[in-house]
DNA sequence: CCTTGACCTTTGAGTGGCTCATAGGTTTTA
DNA sequence: TAAAACCTATGAGCCACTCAAAGGTCAAGG
């Protein structure tokens, strides 16, 4: 198979196809006449596997590790159910905060409604959102530094 | 103020100020003995209300947007629910994608939890992932392409 | 046989909002 | 006067792609 044709059979974009390629977690051959690269139905089953992983929260590094461990013929699957447990609670803090943010939203929201629109005066700029009140907020962004650590 | 007592009052890192700085969302004067940033009170302000924005949801270049609005003695504030609403739009949007996710990890948890590890023997990678059934996931494949457009 | 168009190659840049690193200059403090 | 603590500008890194550019290859039709 070339390019566009994994690409077809798997349901993504070439120019994805490529990227795993570049990233290593495609392996083709090459057409020693053109250089291209020529897929077999593994990469095909490499690419569908990824393409799953990766709906399921899976990092691409991640998935990388699963192919090699895959690769040296010892079981995965106890990685795959590790990894899965910290992306289940990333995905269940991320939840939380965009939750949070959503009520802040409606709550700001609300509050608005009322409000008069006013001119900046140099001393405020819009008080829709300087007179909003954050107070409640800290928590989360710890949370959205334990996120990015 | 320098970078970093801005920094400070407005509890932000020392990055940030440069970071907005660069992006002219904060548009110091300069010091002529040494080339410093000389922020003023009214950068405060701005700084205070980037942030509080952020936390509301705004982009960056919204928020620039809605600063140049206020710096043409314009009221900014409709843009505010303008953009307002979209986001509150966008959040739930998300919200429901990761919500989604979160269902289909739990599914497979819950699925995986009496499924034996396999070795992988050339037809399978990790049979918990091949064998997990992704035909409910294509509608929110499509919100995800929304949400990068 | 030749052109057209659809493919292929590699490389580099763009996305968003920072954060960190580097290499150098300045100011403050002990 | 030397070290610590700042400041400057610039570039890279994060994440998973996606798109564009410049050039080579190939199949089909006139």
């Amino acid at each position: 198979m070339k390019v566009s044709e994994l690409a077809r059979a798997a349901g993504v974009n070439p120019e994805t196809v490529r990227f795993y390629t570049r990233e290593r977690l495609l392996r083709p051959e090459r057409n020693p006449d053109n250089g291209y690269h020529v897929y077999s139905s593994q990469d095909l089953q490499r690419l569908q596997f990824a393409r799953k992983a990766r709906q399921l929260g899976f990092a691409l590094n991640e998935i990388q590790s699963i192919l090699d461990e895959a690769d040296h013929h010892t079981s995965p699957c106890p990685m795959v159910r590790d990894i899965f447990e910290r992306r289940l609670q990333d995905v269940e803090a991320r939840l939380a905060e965009l939750e949070a943010l959503r009520n802040r939203m409606r709550d700001a929201m609300a509050a608005w409604e009322h409000m008069p629109d006013g001119t900046p005066d140099g001393h405020t700029i819009c008080r829709l959102i300087e007179h909003w009140d954050d107070s409640e907020t800290h928590a989360s962004d710890t949370a959205e530094k334990v996120e990015h650590a």
